[in-house]
DNA sequence: GACCGTGATGACACGGCATGCCATCAGGGT
DNA sequence: ACCCTGATGGCATGCCGTGTCATCACGGTC
Protein backbone atom coordinates (compact mmCIF):
# COMPACT_ATOMS: atom_id res chain seq x y z
CA UNK A 1 0.00 0.00 0.00
CA UNK A 2 2.12 2.92 1.18
CA UNK A 3 5.00 2.16 -1.16
CA UNK A 4 6.32 6.01 -1.81
CA UNK A 5 9.86 6.58 -2.88
CA UNK A 6 12.41 7.10 0.24
CA UNK A 7 15.43 9.02 -0.20
CA UNK A 8 18.17 8.33 2.00
CA UNK A 9 21.19 11.02 1.64
CA UNK A 10 19.40 14.08 3.05
CA UNK A 11 18.75 15.31 6.88
CA UNK A 12 16.74 11.64 7.76
CA UNK A 13 16.45 12.31 11.27
CA UNK A 14 14.45 10.38 13.61
CA UNK A 15 10.91 10.65 14.00
CA UNK A 16 10.89 10.67 9.81
CA UNK A 17 8.19 7.89 9.23
CA UNK A 18 7.66 4.49 7.43
CA UNK A 19 11.21 3.58 9.36
CA UNK A 20 10.52 -0.15 8.66
CA UNK A 21 9.70 0.63 4.85
CA UNK A 22 13.15 2.57 4.61
CA UNK A 23 15.12 -0.43 6.21
CA UNK A 24 13.31 -2.88 4.01
CA UNK A 25 14.43 -0.48 0.82
CA UNK A 26 18.11 -0.09 2.05
CA UNK A 27 18.26 -4.17 2.92
CA UNK A 28 17.14 -5.15 -0.40
CA UNK A 29 19.68 -2.50 -2.29
CA UNK A 30 22.53 -3.74 -0.13
CA UNK A 31 21.47 -7.55 -0.76
CA UNK A 32 20.85 -6.82 -4.42
CA UNK A 33 24.90 -4.71 -4.38
CA UNK A 34 26.92 -7.09 -2.20
CA UNK A 35 24.67 -10.28 -1.24
CA UNK A 36 22.75 -11.37 1.85
CA UNK A 37 25.38 -13.07 4.00
CA UNK A 38 27.98 -10.43 3.29
CA UNK A 39 25.39 -7.71 4.20
CA UNK A 40 25.16 -6.82 8.03
CA UNK A 41 22.32 -5.39 10.14
CA UNK A 42 24.46 -1.89 11.53
CA UNK A 43 25.23 -1.71 7.83
CA UNK A 44 21.57 -1.70 7.11
CA UNK A 45 20.82 0.53 9.57
CA UNK A 46 23.33 3.08 8.88
CA UNK A 47 22.45 3.45 5.09
CA UNK A 48 18.47 4.16 6.42
CA UNK A 49 19.90 7.13 8.88
CA UNK A 50 19.35 4.27 12.12
CA UNK A 51 20.95 2.52 14.24
CA UNK A 52 21.35 -1.44 14.85
CA UNK A 53 19.02 -1.36 18.22
CA UNK A 54 16.38 0.45 16.05
CA UNK A 55 16.15 -2.40 13.13
CA UNK A 56 15.60 -5.01 16.00
CA UNK A 57 12.72 -3.36 17.11
CA UNK A 58 11.06 -3.45 13.85
CA UNK A 59 11.84 -6.80 12.39
CA UNK A 60 12.59 -9.84 15.11
CA UNK A 61 15.75 -10.73 13.27
CA UNK A 62 17.98 -10.22 9.78
CA UNK A 63 15.53 -12.63 7.75
CA UNK A 64 12.80 -11.11 8.15
CA UNK A 65 13.19 -7.60 6.78
CA UNK A 66 12.74 -9.14 3.32
CA UNK A 67 8.81 -10.22 4.03
CA UNK A 68 7.41 -6.59 5.16
CA UNK A 69 5.28 -6.57 2.51
CA UNK A 70 4.02 -10.01 3.56
CA UNK A 71 3.05 -9.13 6.84
CA UNK A 72 -0.60 -8.49 6.03
CA UNK A 73 -0.76 -11.54 3.66
CA UNK A 74 -2.45 -14.24 5.88
CA UNK A 75 -4.84 -11.46 7.30
CA UNK A 76 -5.82 -10.56 3.42
CA UNK A 77 -6.25 -14.73 2.39
CA UNK A 78 -8.34 -15.06 5.31
CA UNK A 79 -10.65 -12.22 5.01
CA UNK A 80 -10.88 -12.99 1.27
CA UNK A 81 -11.96 -16.98 2.27
CA UNK A 82 -14.00 -16.06 5.05
CA UNK A 83 -16.42 -14.14 2.42
CA UNK A 84 -16.20 -16.40 -0.09
CA UNK A 85 -19.57 -18.28 -1.21
CA UNK A 86 -21.03 -20.68 1.27
CA UNK A 87 -22.11 -23.04 -1.28
CA UNK A 88 -18.34 -24.10 -2.25
CA UNK A 89 -16.40 -26.82 -1.92
CA UNK A 90 -13.20 -26.63 1.18
CA UNK A 91 -10.81 -26.85 -1.61
CA UNK A 92 -13.27 -23.99 -3.85
CA UNK A 93 -13.47 -21.71 -0.65
CA UNK A 94 -9.16 -21.70 -0.76
CA UNK A 95 -8.83 -21.43 -4.33
CA UNK A 96 -11.49 -18.65 -3.99
CA UNK A 97 -9.52 -16.39 -1.70
CA UNK A 98 -6.32 -16.92 -3.73
CA UNK A 99 -8.16 -15.99 -6.99
CA UNK A 100 -9.64 -12.91 -5.04
CA UNK A 101 -6.16 -11.79 -4.20
CA UNK A 102 -4.48 -12.91 -8.04
CA UNK A 103 -7.31 -10.50 -9.55
CA UNK A 104 -6.15 -7.35 -7.29
CA UNK A 105 -2.90 -5.84 -7.25
CA UNK A 106 -0.81 -8.53 -7.51
CA UNK A 107 -0.13 -7.91 -10.84
CA UNK A 108 2.01 -4.46 -10.09
CA UNK A 109 4.27 -6.58 -7.64
CA UNK A 110 5.68 -8.50 -9.88
CA UNK A 111 9.50 -6.94 -10.30
CA UNK A 112 9.52 -6.40 -6.50
CA UNK A 113 8.57 -10.22 -6.21
CA UNK A 114 10.73 -10.91 -8.28
CA UNK A 115 13.69 -9.27 -6.89
CA UNK A 116 13.06 -10.44 -3.11
CA UNK A 117 12.84 -14.29 -4.50
CA UNK A 118 16.17 -13.80 -6.11
CA UNK A 119 17.85 -12.96 -2.86
CA UNK A 120 15.67 -15.52 -0.87
CA UNK A 121 16.78 -18.01 -3.57
CA UNK A 122 20.54 -17.28 -2.45
CA UNK A 123 20.61 -18.53 1.17
CA UNK A 124 19.31 -21.28 2.88
CA UNK A 125 17.66 -19.31 5.88
CA UNK A 126 16.15 -17.15 3.98
CA UNK A 127 14.44 -20.08 2.19
CA UNK A 128 13.41 -21.48 5.50
CA UNK A 129 11.41 -18.00 6.66
CA UNK A 130 9.91 -18.45 3.33
CA UNK A 131 8.54 -21.78 4.15
CA UNK A 132 7.19 -20.74 7.63
CA UNK A 133 5.54 -17.67 6.47
CA UNK A 134 3.90 -20.13 3.90
CA UNK A 135 3.10 -22.73 6.57
CA UNK A 136 1.75 -20.09 8.74
CA UNK A 137 -0.27 -18.84 5.64
CA UNK A 138 -1.75 -21.87 5.80
CA UNK A 139 -2.63 -22.07 9.04
CA UNK A 140 -4.81 -18.84 9.17
CA UNK A 141 -6.54 -20.24 6.35
CA UNK A 142 -7.43 -23.68 8.15
CA UNK A 143 -9.10 -21.71 10.96
CA UNK A 144 -10.87 -19.45 8.32
CA UNK A 145 -12.32 -22.87 6.76
CA UNK A 146 -13.14 -24.07 10.20
CA UNK A 147 -15.08 -20.70 10.42
CA UNK A 148 -17.20 -22.14 7.22
CA UNK A 149 -18.04 -25.26 9.58
CA UNK A 150 -15.07 -27.51 7.57
CA UNK A 151 -13.53 -30.52 9.70
CA UNK A 152 -10.38 -29.66 11.39
CA UNK A 153 -8.69 -32.45 9.71
CA UNK A 154 -9.89 -31.87 6.14
CA UNK A 155 -9.15 -27.85 6.78
CA UNK A 156 -6.19 -28.47 7.52
CA UNK A 157 -5.62 -30.70 4.70
CA UNK A 158 -7.03 -28.34 2.11
CA UNK A 159 -5.24 -25.70 3.03
CA UNK A 160 -1.71 -27.12 2.77
CA UNK A 161 -3.00 -28.15 -0.75
CA UNK A 162 -4.21 -24.65 -1.45
CA UNK A 163 -0.54 -23.00 -0.16
CA UNK A 164 1.14 -25.49 -2.32
CA UNK A 165 -0.89 -24.71 -5.49
CA UNK A 166 0.19 -21.22 -5.03
CA UNK A 167 3.56 -21.66 -3.91
CA UNK A 168 4.04 -23.21 -7.31
CA UNK A 169 1.84 -21.37 -9.60
CA UNK A 170 3.79 -18.02 -7.85
CA UNK A 171 6.79 -19.54 -9.24
CA UNK A 172 5.50 -20.29 -12.71
CA UNK A 173 4.01 -16.93 -13.22
CA UNK A 174 7.73 -15.35 -12.18
CA UNK A 175 9.70 -17.59 -14.75
CA UNK A 176 6.65 -17.51 -18.00
CA UNK A 177 6.29 -14.33 -19.84
CA UNK A 178 3.34 -11.91 -19.76
CA UNK A 179 0.25 -14.38 -18.22
CA UNK A 180 -1.97 -13.36 -15.93
CA UNK A 181 -1.00 -14.60 -12.38
CA UNK A 182 -4.81 -15.83 -12.19
CA UNK A 183 -4.74 -17.54 -15.21
CA UNK A 184 -1.29 -19.42 -14.44
CA UNK A 185 -3.15 -20.25 -11.13
CA UNK A 186 -5.61 -21.74 -12.75
CA UNK A 187 -3.54 -23.83 -14.89
CA UNK A 188 -1.74 -25.42 -12.04
CA UNK A 189 -4.85 -25.82 -10.29
CA UNK A 190 -5.96 -28.08 -12.87
CA UNK A 191 -2.85 -29.70 -13.57
CA UNK A 192 -2.12 -30.68 -10.26
CA UNK A 193 -5.57 -31.69 -9.83
CA UNK A 194 -5.40 -34.01 -12.32
CA UNK A 195 -1.98 -35.56 -11.41
CA UNK A 196 -3.17 -36.23 -7.85
CA UNK A 197 -6.29 -37.67 -8.68
CA UNK A 198 -6.51 -41.13 -7.92
CA UNK A 199 -5.47 -43.34 -10.98
CA UNK A 200 -7.35 -45.60 -12.58
CA UNK A 201 -4.69 -48.33 -12.43
CA UNK A 202 -1.95 -49.48 -10.00
CA UNK A 203 -2.10 -47.50 -6.42
CA UNK B 1 21.32 -48.53 12.15
CA UNK B 2 24.16 -47.55 14.77
CA UNK B 3 21.98 -47.02 17.91
CA UNK B 4 23.90 -48.27 20.61
CA UNK B 5 23.93 -46.93 24.09
CA UNK B 6 26.22 -44.10 24.84
CA UNK B 7 27.58 -43.49 28.10
CA UNK B 8 29.16 -40.42 28.92
CA UNK B 9 30.55 -39.56 32.08
CA UNK B 10 33.30 -42.04 31.87
CA UNK B 11 36.79 -42.09 30.28
CA UNK B 12 35.37 -40.62 26.91
CA UNK B 13 38.64 -38.41 25.60
CA UNK B 14 38.53 -38.12 21.91
CA UNK B 15 39.12 -40.54 19.18
CA UNK B 16 35.89 -42.40 20.71
CA UNK B 17 33.80 -43.24 17.97
CA UNK B 18 30.15 -41.86 16.97
CA UNK B 19 30.90 -38.25 18.06
CA UNK B 20 27.92 -36.80 16.60
CA UNK B 21 25.95 -39.79 17.84
CA UNK B 22 26.90 -38.70 21.39
CA UNK B 23 27.03 -35.04 20.91
CA UNK B 24 23.07 -35.73 19.18
CA UNK B 25 22.21 -37.49 22.35
CA UNK B 26 23.33 -35.23 24.51
CA UNK B 27 21.34 -32.42 23.01
CA UNK B 28 18.39 -34.25 22.91
CA UNK B 29 18.59 -34.70 26.78
CA UNK B 30 19.68 -30.92 27.61
CA UNK B 31 16.91 -29.81 24.85
CA UNK B 32 14.27 -32.40 26.94
CA UNK B 33 15.42 -30.87 29.86
CA UNK B 34 15.66 -26.66 30.20
CA UNK B 35 14.59 -26.19 26.87
CA UNK B 36 16.42 -25.65 23.09
CA UNK B 37 16.85 -21.73 23.87
CA UNK B 38 18.50 -22.36 26.92
CA UNK B 39 20.90 -24.81 25.80
CA UNK B 40 24.34 -23.26 24.88
CA UNK B 41 26.28 -25.26 22.16
CA UNK B 42 29.66 -25.49 24.51
CA UNK B 43 26.98 -27.02 27.02
CA UNK B 44 25.93 -29.54 24.75
CA UNK B 45 29.74 -30.56 23.20
CA UNK B 46 30.75 -30.34 26.62
CA UNK B 47 28.30 -33.04 27.99
CA UNK B 48 29.60 -35.25 24.85
CA UNK B 49 32.89 -34.93 26.05
CA UNK B 50 34.07 -32.65 23.04
CA UNK B 51 34.52 -28.86 22.57
CA UNK B 52 32.43 -26.76 21.23
CA UNK B 53 34.47 -26.39 17.72
CA UNK B 54 34.48 -29.91 16.74
CA UNK B 55 30.33 -29.97 17.17
CA UNK B 56 30.57 -27.67 14.50
CA UNK B 57 32.85 -29.87 12.43
CA UNK B 58 29.22 -32.49 12.92
CA UNK B 59 26.79 -30.12 12.36
CA UNK B 60 26.39 -26.71 10.25
CA UNK B 61 24.20 -25.04 12.90
CA UNK B 62 22.92 -25.84 16.40
CA UNK B 63 19.79 -26.29 14.99
CA UNK B 64 20.68 -29.34 12.48
CA UNK B 65 21.00 -31.58 16.03
CA UNK B 66 18.33 -32.86 15.42
CA UNK B 67 17.71 -34.42 12.32
CA UNK B 68 20.90 -36.21 12.60
CA UNK B 69 18.97 -39.44 12.22
CA UNK B 70 16.92 -38.08 9.23
CA UNK B 71 20.33 -37.90 7.32
CA UNK B 72 20.05 -41.09 5.64
CA UNK B 73 16.07 -40.39 4.58
CA UNK B 74 16.42 -38.69 0.74
CA UNK B 75 18.12 -41.30 -0.14
CA UNK B 76 16.36 -44.03 1.19
CA UNK B 77 13.03 -42.84 0.06
CA UNK B 78 14.94 -41.85 -3.25
CA UNK B 79 16.05 -45.00 -3.84
CA UNK B 80 12.54 -46.44 -3.28
CA UNK B 81 11.10 -44.71 -5.48
CA UNK B 82 13.57 -45.46 -8.21
CA UNK B 83 13.44 -48.64 -7.63
CA UNK B 84 9.05 -48.91 -8.10
CA UNK B 85 7.43 -50.53 -10.92
CA UNK B 86 7.55 -48.63 -14.04
CA UNK B 87 3.82 -49.12 -14.60
CA UNK B 88 2.90 -47.02 -11.99
CA UNK B 89 1.06 -43.64 -12.31
CA UNK B 90 3.96 -40.76 -10.95
CA UNK B 91 1.46 -40.26 -7.81
CA UNK B 92 1.53 -43.97 -7.01
CA UNK B 93 5.74 -44.20 -7.56
CA UNK B 94 6.06 -41.47 -4.69
CA UNK B 95 3.28 -43.48 -2.49
CA UNK B 96 5.13 -46.99 -3.12
CA UNK B 97 8.31 -45.45 -2.09
CA UNK B 98 6.78 -44.18 0.95
CA UNK B 99 4.89 -46.86 1.93
CA UNK B 100 7.93 -49.42 1.38
CA UNK B 101 9.49 -47.14 4.01
CA UNK B 102 6.82 -47.01 6.40
CA UNK B 103 6.47 -50.85 6.23
CA UNK B 104 9.91 -50.93 7.63
CA UNK B 105 11.67 -49.64 10.62
CA UNK B 106 9.24 -46.69 11.26
CA UNK B 107 7.75 -48.46 13.63
CA UNK B 108 10.50 -48.67 16.37
CA UNK B 109 11.26 -45.05 15.89
CA UNK B 110 7.93 -43.85 17.26
CA UNK B 111 9.25 -42.60 20.51
CA UNK B 112 12.61 -41.22 19.24
CA UNK B 113 10.68 -39.23 16.67
CA UNK B 114 8.11 -38.28 18.99
CA UNK B 115 9.88 -36.57 21.75
CA UNK B 116 12.35 -34.78 18.44
CA UNK B 117 9.09 -33.42 17.58
CA UNK B 118 8.35 -32.08 20.58
CA UNK B 119 11.58 -30.18 20.97
CA UNK B 120 11.17 -28.96 17.22
CA UNK B 121 7.77 -27.98 17.87
CA UNK B 122 9.01 -25.60 21.02
CA UNK B 123 11.36 -23.40 18.93
CA UNK B 124 10.54 -21.51 15.33
CA UNK B 125 13.72 -21.86 14.14
CA UNK B 126 13.27 -25.63 14.29
CA UNK B 127 10.41 -25.49 12.59
CA UNK B 128 11.78 -23.93 9.87
CA UNK B 129 14.46 -26.57 9.42
CA UNK B 130 11.85 -29.40 9.57
CA UNK B 131 10.30 -27.43 6.51
CA UNK B 132 12.98 -27.17 4.90
CA UNK B 133 14.61 -30.81 5.17
CA UNK B 134 10.87 -32.11 3.96
CA UNK B 135 11.05 -29.92 0.66
CA UNK B 136 14.62 -31.18 0.07
CA UNK B 137 13.15 -34.46 0.56
CA UNK B 138 10.64 -33.42 -2.25
CA UNK B 139 13.32 -32.20 -4.50
CA UNK B 140 15.76 -35.25 -4.13
CA UNK B 141 12.36 -37.25 -5.00
CA UNK B 142 11.02 -35.27 -7.61
CA UNK B 143 14.69 -35.90 -9.27
CA UNK B 144 13.76 -39.58 -8.98
CA UNK B 145 10.72 -39.22 -10.72
CA UNK B 146 12.14 -37.72 -13.71
CA UNK B 147 14.41 -40.67 -14.23
CA UNK B 148 11.22 -42.30 -14.34
CA UNK B 149 10.64 -40.58 -17.26
CA UNK B 150 7.96 -37.97 -15.46
CA UNK B 151 8.03 -34.23 -16.69
CA UNK B 152 9.46 -31.91 -14.61
CA UNK B 153 6.99 -29.82 -13.92
CA UNK B 154 4.72 -32.65 -12.90
CA UNK B 155 7.82 -34.35 -10.48
CA UNK B 156 7.36 -31.41 -8.99
CA UNK B 157 3.70 -31.26 -8.37
CA UNK B 158 3.62 -35.01 -7.20
CA UNK B 159 6.83 -34.73 -5.20
CA UNK B 160 5.06 -31.88 -3.28
CA UNK B 161 2.06 -33.42 -2.85
CA UNK B 162 3.64 -36.61 -1.65
CA UNK B 163 5.66 -34.91 1.34
CA UNK B 164 2.71 -32.81 1.97
CA UNK B 165 1.00 -36.55 3.06
CA UNK B 166 3.92 -37.60 4.60
CA UNK B 167 4.15 -34.93 6.77
CA UNK B 168 0.26 -34.87 7.64
CA UNK B 169 0.38 -38.79 8.13
CA UNK B 170 3.56 -38.37 10.08
CA UNK B 171 1.68 -36.01 12.70
CA UNK B 172 -1.47 -38.40 12.77
CA UNK B 173 0.57 -41.39 13.57
CA UNK B 174 2.30 -39.89 16.45
CA UNK B 175 -1.01 -38.66 17.74
CA UNK B 176 -2.97 -41.56 17.64
CA UNK B 177 -2.60 -44.95 19.62
CA UNK B 178 -1.62 -47.91 18.03
CA UNK B 179 -2.25 -47.83 14.44
CA UNK B 180 0.39 -48.80 12.12
CA UNK B 181 2.13 -46.08 10.24
CA UNK B 182 1.80 -47.54 6.47
CA UNK B 183 -2.19 -47.57 7.40
CA UNK B 184 -2.18 -43.93 8.40
CA UNK B 185 -0.66 -43.55 5.51
CA UNK B 186 -2.81 -44.69 3.14
CA UNK B 187 -5.45 -43.16 5.10
CA UNK B 188 -4.13 -39.67 4.96
CA UNK B 189 -3.20 -40.30 1.35
CA UNK B 190 -7.12 -41.34 0.38
CA UNK B 191 -8.93 -38.52 1.83
CA UNK B 192 -6.60 -36.10 1.08
CA UNK B 193 -6.97 -36.94 -2.79
CA UNK B 194 -10.70 -37.67 -1.91
CA UNK B 195 -10.51 -33.59 -0.46
CA UNK B 196 -9.01 -32.26 -3.63
CA UNK B 197 -10.24 -33.71 -6.49
CA UNK B 198 -12.12 -31.49 -8.39
CA UNK B 199 -15.80 -31.27 -6.64
CA UNK B 200 -18.68 -31.69 -8.87
CA UNK B 201 -20.01 -28.49 -7.68
CA UNK B 202 -18.65 -25.23 -7.92
CA UNK B 203 -14.56 -24.72 -8.56
C1' DG C 1 61.19 -50.10 16.01
C1' DA C 2 61.39 -45.46 13.72
C1' DC C 3 59.31 -42.50 10.37
C1' DC C 4 55.55 -40.14 8.13
C1' DG C 5 50.82 -39.15 6.25
C1' DT C 6 46.06 -38.67 7.27
C1' DG C 7 42.25 -37.25 9.74
C1' DA C 8 39.89 -35.89 13.81
C1' DT C 9 40.23 -32.95 17.66
C1' DG C 10 41.69 -28.89 20.87
C1' DA C 11 42.51 -24.16 21.41
C1' DC C 12 42.21 -19.36 20.32
C1' DA C 13 40.62 -15.26 18.00
C1' DC C 14 37.19 -12.79 15.73
C1' DG C 15 33.01 -10.76 13.68
C1' DG C 16 28.12 -10.83 13.47
C1' DC C 17 23.54 -11.66 15.53
C1' DA C 18 20.17 -10.65 19.00
C1' DT C 19 18.57 -8.84 23.49
C1' DG C 20 18.22 -6.27 27.99
C1' DC C 21 18.57 -1.96 30.03
C1' DC C 22 18.45 2.88 30.57
C1' DA C 23 18.84 7.66 28.79
C1' DT C 24 17.13 10.80 25.44
C1' DC C 25 14.05 13.27 22.61
C1' DA C 26 9.64 14.66 20.04
C1' DG C 27 4.86 15.29 20.20
C1' DG C 28 0.29 15.65 22.38
C1' DG C 29 -2.76 16.44 26.18
C1' DT C 30 -3.80 18.97 30.54
C1' DA D 1 4.65 24.93 32.09
C1' DC D 2 3.99 20.13 33.18
C1' DC D 3 3.56 15.29 32.26
C1' DC D 4 2.74 11.11 29.57
C1' DT D 5 3.59 8.24 25.71
C1' DG D 6 6.25 6.18 22.20
C1' DA D 7 10.13 5.82 19.26
C1' DT D 8 14.97 6.10 19.15
C1' DG D 9 20.19 6.10 20.61
C1' DG D 10 23.72 4.05 23.11
C1' DC D 11 25.94 0.58 25.77
C1' DA D 12 26.87 -3.97 27.51
C1' DT D 13 26.33 -8.75 27.12
C1' DG D 14 25.98 -13.57 25.59
C1' DC D 15 25.73 -16.84 22.10
C1' DC D 16 26.49 -18.37 17.28
C1' DG D 17 29.44 -19.74 13.67
C1' DT D 18 34.05 -19.69 11.23
C1' DG D 19 39.06 -19.29 10.14
C1' DT D 20 43.40 -20.74 11.60
C1' DC D 21 46.98 -23.39 13.59
C1' DA D 22 48.74 -26.80 16.88
C1' DT D 23 48.12 -31.31 18.72
C1' DC D 24 47.31 -36.09 18.96
C1' DA D 25 46.00 -40.97 17.49
C1' DC D 26 46.08 -44.40 14.12
C1' DG D 27 47.77 -46.89 10.12
C1' DG D 28 51.13 -47.81 6.67
C1' DT D 29 56.00 -48.06 5.20
C1' DC D 30 60.74 -48.92 5.53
Amino acid sequence: MACRVIEYGGAMSRWAPDAALRLERAAVELFTVQGYAATSVPQIAARAGLTTRTFFRHFPDKRDVLFLRERELPGVVAALVAGAPAFLSPLGLVMHGFEAMATGPFEGWREDIRSRRAIIGSDQGLRERELLKNVLLGEVISEALERHGVDGDEARMVARYGVTVFELALTDWLQADGSAFVDVLHSTAYRMGRLVRPARQGE
